[in-house]
DNA sequence: TCCTTATTGACCGCAACGGTTAATGCAAGT
DNA sequence: ACTTGCATTAACCGTTGCGGTCAATAAGGA
């Protein structure tokens, strides 16, 4: 990793690194070009390779930044400063919007390096996400208060189905190549405002 | 496509389009190697040519195949004849798991296929898919009984959602490379019966 | 044994890959 | 105008992987 990297303009910076996300977001780590990354960012593959010295370094280092640019978003949205479960949900949501209009394939990069299954990466991968993910997992469902859920559902079933919700709709986004933050996030609200009808408590 | 393919035993013919299903749904048409659906089948690569003449006819024969199939287990599942919203998502969802007993990576080869941008393939796909799935999703809407919703929520948001949520849920399948069909029925139901209760009008 | 068919290893020509290098352009300093 | 130093690239290298072919072998039945 070269430093005069951080040194270019913002967004020219910006403009390669998504163009990273892109690629590795659409290929596995094994069949994703590096003169694919550099074509779509505009430079040639030879400064590329100036800058991130090879191909995993590169890959790696958009790993790092992925998590930390989300951490970012996730604290600046006080996402985790509510104890009601849908002010959370859509908080943390619009947070990733919000890092999308930026990093339109941060997302989808990260679902995917999660998964990858080439051994040079898999390894450093996990390691690093477990702490994360599962923590967080866990301080959600400490914060929160149960007392507004209808009392006749099955909250974890909720939780996971919201989810994979979530999850289905990005997806379809990706593959209709719709990355479109502001109707994106009117939909999400659109979705959340549903869910919270949905599951809370009539009084 | 040789006619020869048609008379091996049953089982070599699916370990070979099993194999095709399983390579196709994970890479995008062009980076999918025949050479490694020969491997993935236990069979030299020349004999897959011998059999499919070359990549595009393998494809084109595993999309006309997963639409046949599908269409023959949403007839045998009775999926349409019914007026319960429910129980047609249910039916519909275990045709698909019955499907997914004998090719496992039929469901993600569908959906990848779908949105595939290879020009060779694309223009032939679509063609042949709109009928389908536009004249399915108008069946549904004439048929359902919908005095046994809630009256306050949409029922469009309600059916995207549902709907995406299934595809979140199989996406988590398959990127934990866990497509174990007894489970994944189970678990269905489970969400199938959560929603019901969810979205049925209490009388 | 011979004939037919199923199956494959080895091969071809080409494209794509990760990575390197020597040569350019190009702006600032003198 | 000339030099210095850095940003940037075209061209290249060795290797691998690809779609597809073909001559040769294995297998099986009469």
């Amino acid at each position: 990793m070269n430093d005069k990297f951080f040194k270019l303009p913002l967004e020219k910076q910006r403009r390669i690194i998504n163009a990273a996300y892109k690629v590795f977001s659409e290929n596995s780590y094994k069949k994703a070009p590096m003169s694919e990354i550099a074509d779509e960012s505009g430079i040639s593959k030879a400064l590329l390779f100036h800058y991130f010295t090879n191909k995993k370094e590169l890959y790696m280092y958009l790993w790092m930044n992925a998590i930390e640019m989300t951490r970012k978003a996730v604290t600046e949205y006080k996402t985790l400063e509510t104890d009601d479960f849908f002010e959370m949900l859509k908080r943390s949501l619009l947070s990733k919007c919000s890092l999308m209009r930026d990093y339109p394939h941060l997302y989808a990069f990260s679902l995917r390096a999660y998964y990858e299954t080439a051994p040079e990466i898999h390894k450093s991968i996990q390691e690093n996400f477990n702490d994360v993910s599962k923590a967080s997992e866990m301080i959600v469902f400490e914060k929160i208060d149960i007392s507004k859920f209808r009392k006749d559902i099955d909250i974890k079933t909720m939780y996971a189905e919201i989810f994979y919700a979530v999850d289905g709709y990005m997806l379809k986004k990706y593959r209709l190549n719709c990355i479109i933050p502001d109707e994106i996030e009117k939909e999400i609200i659109i979705l959340i405002d549903f869910w919270k009808k949905v599951y809370t408590q009539e009084v």
